[in-house]
DNA sequence: AACGGCACCTGGTCGC
DNA sequence: TGCGACCAGGTGCCGT
């Protein structure tokens, strides 16, 4: 599920709530998440304050303030969402469901009985919990990705410059991070459709008027999706719990088969790098 | 250096 | 109804 907009989504959800927030406890029920939670990580996050929420890639970023002035609290939280995970505020007495896997419960200044939790669901378990103990552009998995897509510094130039280098299929380049991130196997799809370019053509070939319309759509379907609060295919849901409409926007992702809204024409379903792939074989060239 | 393929894990759907 | 095969929003790591 969670591409960029629907881990900005979350982000703005639940900002609200944990900026400022002193964490009150980490509780971990299910360790094994892509990597292991770390053992400690509940005593060294215990009372520490939280900072401003950030977002770099699809990694959503809680710096915290060590509070508890004990010396071994992480500089900051990395929560990643994989495949399948969900971040919710909920009360922290609230019964555990299946594949609830930690909550983060936050001190309540004012009478809140009981307090609020930040609870993390994730079916499949491809999502990550872990301690951040370096600036984050020193970080193993954040140190090489490429720019975010909607930075002034993604640009049709840029794209330009990494195409030139690369005989992948542009739509496989697209969702590599090292090129850009936040781009995954729906945007990149909608974007390709909206940009017209065959998301099989070698990325070395696009011409810089495609390299351009390229840009510009991933910009607009990312903004547009993150307006629309994401995308929910299954069982995303944003920090308030609702799930995203952007689903009633695709045009391609998903409609293998059926008619081009442009041109009628069946989409067609393609491999590529192992993801499924759906274009209009007369739109996209 | 660049690239393709695999692995991680659960659950839903489809065909027999 | 049951069962196996296949598919799903991500991405680090391995081998070539």
């Amino acid at each position: 599920m969670p591409e960029l907009p629907e881990v900005e989504t979350t982000r703005r959800g639940i900002a609200p709530w944990l900026e400022g927030a002193v964490i009150a406890a980490l509780e971990v029920r299910q360790p094994a998440l892509r990597w292991p939670i770390p053992a400690d990580l509940p005593s060294r996050v215990q009372g520490c304050q939280i900072g401003l929420l950030v977002r770099r890639s699809k990694y959503l970023i809680l710096p915290l303030q060590n509070q508890a002035a004990s010396a071994q609290a992480p500089l900051a939280l990395l929560c990643h969402l994989g495949m399948s995970g969900s971040l919710r505020l909920v009360d922290s007495q609230a019964p555990w469901k299946k594949h609830d896997h930690y909550q983060l419960t936050l001190k309540s200044e004012v009478a809140d009985n009981p307090p609020r939790a930040l609870r993390y669901h994730d079916p499949r378990r491809f999502g990550a919990l872990l301690a951040c103990d370096e600036s984050l552009e020193h970080h193993p998995l954040l140190c090489r990705l490429g720019p975010e897509p909607l930075d002034d510094a993604f640009d049709a130039a840029y794209l330009y410059q990494i195409t030139r280098k690369s005989s992948r299929a542009i739509k496989t380049l697209i969702m590599d991070a090292h090129a850009v991130v936040g781009v995954g196997n729906i945007y990149a799809s909608e974007a390709l459709f909206l940009a017209g370019i065959d998301p099989r053509k070698a990325a070395k070939r696009l011409s810089r008027p495609a390299c351009v319309r390229l840009v510009d759509q991933i910009k607009q379907v990312l903004q547009a999706a993150i307006e629309q609060g994401g995308t929910t295919l299954k069982d995303f849901v944003g920090g308030d719990g609702k799930p995203g409409y952007f689903v009633q926007q695709l045009r391609v992702y998903g409609r293998e088969g059926q008619p081009c809204l442009v041109c009628q024409t069946p989409l067609r379903k393609v491999v590529l790098g192992q993801r499924a792939t759906c274009f209009c074989p007369l739109c996209q060239r």
